[in-house]
DNA sequence: CGGAATCCAGTAAGATACTG
DNA sequence: CAGTATCTTACTGGATTCCG
């Protein structure tokens, strides 16, 4: 740590030469699993199955709230990035079950960071918007 | 590492008993902060500001693409969580700093996380979804 | 059981123009 | 300079129905 005031390592404060380069942010590797993480369902996906695998209908139940559709949108989006194997028995009735692949258990680490993060700061933030709304004039 | 077959620490890997009580998953802080910084510009903003504090045109102009109107309100949004801070100058032309608090440094260090992980499989991804578009029939 | 197909509402995001 | 206001478009997510 040598180059911001502020003591972080990594990409994050590494490249980034004060101008933005962000022509073509839109392929930047970060912001892009950042958008996919970022949607609703994902992460929760990913953890359960980070506890073992699940099959379709299991993963259905398990989430509640989660239409069929998200579902399976969800997992076809992290099959398709290679996060996660999707296995078919052909027994009767077919089923199908769902687990991480090493990529998608390497995911899990900085995850948990964030996670982290997120519960060990959610009073400070929950406070942060309260006085947001209450404290000055919020018009709407 | 005891309780799973990953070895992953942390809250994303230690409580959630198998079925999910996300029932109310909506207030859960990790989606919910996860969903702020999956936005298409808030990771930007925030490393941004992680290198020094930016005056408002400063960062349209080192952002290039965003819409006056989408950085008002990733600033805002960040203003209200208490990760950024906005301070006005009363000088003429008026001239308003935007800097990170210190609870907004601190996310810097999950965000390296999840974009040291980001670059350092974006080649694995994206074979990956060569191979998901290429490989068998995609249809559409 | 494990989806795919269709439809539809809500929100995010962009362009543009105007203001203190 | 630093926004706000308005309009329009694109995408996300949910409900429902149907199929192998």
């Amino acid at each position: 740590m040598s180059d911001t005031h502020t003591g972080v390592p990594s990409v994050v404060a590494a490249p980034l030469p004060t101008p933005v380069p962000a022509d073509e942010h839109e392929q930047c590797p970060v912001t892009d699993v950042l958008r996919r993480i970022g949607d609703k369902w994902t992460v929760l996906v990913v953890v359960l199955l980070g506890r073992r695998p699940y099959r379709f209908n299991e993963l259905h139940r398990g989430i509640q709230g989660i239409s069929q559709r998200m579902l399976t949108r969800t997992l076809r989006a992290l099959e398709d990035d290679g996060l996660v194997r999707r296995e078919v028995f052909p027994t009767v009735p077919p089923g199908v079950e769902y687990s991480l692949t090493p990529l998608g258990e390497s995911l899990l680490v900085p995850l948990s960071a964030v996670a982290d993060w997120a519960v060990g700061h959610r009073d400070e933030i929950a406070r942060a918007r309260l006085a947001a709304g209450a404290g000055p004039d919020r018009p709407e």
